[in-house]
DNA sequence: GTCTATAAAAGGATAGAC
DNA sequence: GTCTATCCTTTTATAGAC
């Protein structure tokens, strides 16, 4: 009998060893220097393997690079998508995704990729539209709809959940996330992420307020 | 006598007829395709020289790359640094405020040039503080000043001006510009931006109001 | 499938004439 | 200062052996 196949995220059905090394070696490359500098040879360098073998597995550095982005906006998305938004206290829930956002668009990895994404807009679109479907819309969509939960049961006066939802992230965004996508400020810090937080959702809750 | 020589935007006297023209074909260039992509042979092309007469004035891509973005910078910031934030009435003053605003950000020239700037951010640390200051730093201590002064007079409560004017270049941003920088909506949509403003205006007063 | 070696092209920078 | 012609490195991509 069969034991189960390794769960990983390739392709369907690949053996994966090889092919997962090479997106991890790229990952490392790509996001360290960007699209255009980084090399097919420091590539297969980085992942252990012989240029040819990375060619055989993805077929350009373009395909490359979209198999990369699109992994690692899996990656990156998926821990809010996945958490669910619910609590009695809307503060305290808001605060709670609020951190958690912080902390996850503030990561390195985060930053680069999302240089990565900006730089090559253009070049790759299907890419910029991916990461903004899985990314900030699919946030703000899964906010609304909380938001329009509040606005139904009356404790916040929310006509707009869909707007107020994207206004949400962007005063948590607001001036660190420009910083860091920028390299100003590489480290997210703890006490400035809480501040922002603590700042942004008292501002949202006295723009919603009923009274 | 000398007739007064002509003011042009280049380093302190110098006949700038062709490292201007060199100058806007590095921006033609650079915005439309990034650094790297962009050649110097496209440049010299596009701004009608030889290449040597590139080198001879800039040195380097680099050098011309950072002369292109700090000019560029300059250009597409004074406007609203040169702007007075002034009159009675605070909604049609910030309503104005973030009209200009937002259509100077999703001017595609801005657009790019912030593109370029993110993407080298890590290369090229100073360009992107250049940006910084010149740009979000200059433009929310600006709008701080004011804040503070409303706060003075208690016409609105903002105990942390300097907070809160970032909280509202950021909510002005939000999802527009995210779109517009991840080239998803190429073109600035008048409607479009005054309901985004309207929108961002009022949470800001209903957040801010001393009621 | 995987590796070594090579082809073929592009691009940054420079030499030398005028 | 400006141009033409050239050097030399880097890099994507492929050929061919195992």
């Amino acid at each position: 009998m069969a034991v189960a196949a390794p769960l990983q995220s390739d392709t369907p059905n690949d053996p994966p060893s090889k092919r997962s090394a090479i997106l991890e070696g790229a990952t490392r490359v790509f996001l360290a220097s960007g699209y255009g500098p980084a090399s097919m040879d420091s590539i297969a360098a980085e992942a252990g393997v012989s240029k040819q073998t990375v060619y055989s597995h993805f077929g350009s550095k373009d395909a490359l690079f979209e198999a990369m982005v699109r992994q690692k906006c899996d990656d990156l998305t998926s821990p809010m998508a996945d958490s669910e938004i619910r609590g009695d206290n809307p503060e305290e829930v808001l605060i709670g995704l609020g951190r958690r956002f912080m902390e996850l668009v503030l990561l390195p990895a985060h930053t680069r990729l999302f240089r990565a994404i900006v730089a090559e807009s253009e070049r790759f679109p299907e890419l910029a539209e991916g990461f903004y479907r899985a990314g900030p819309r699919q946030g703000a969509d899964q906010l609304a709809e909380y938001l329009a939960e509040l606005d139904r049961k009356g404790t916040l006066r929310i006509p707009q959940p869909k707007a107020s939802a994207e206004l949400f992230f962007a005063t948590m965004r607001a001036d660190l996330y420009m910083r860091s996508i920028l390299a100003l400020s590489e480290e997210p810090d703890t006490d400035e992420i809480d501040q922002q937080v603590t700042l942004a959702v008292a501002a949202f809750l006295a723009a919603h307020r009923t009274t």
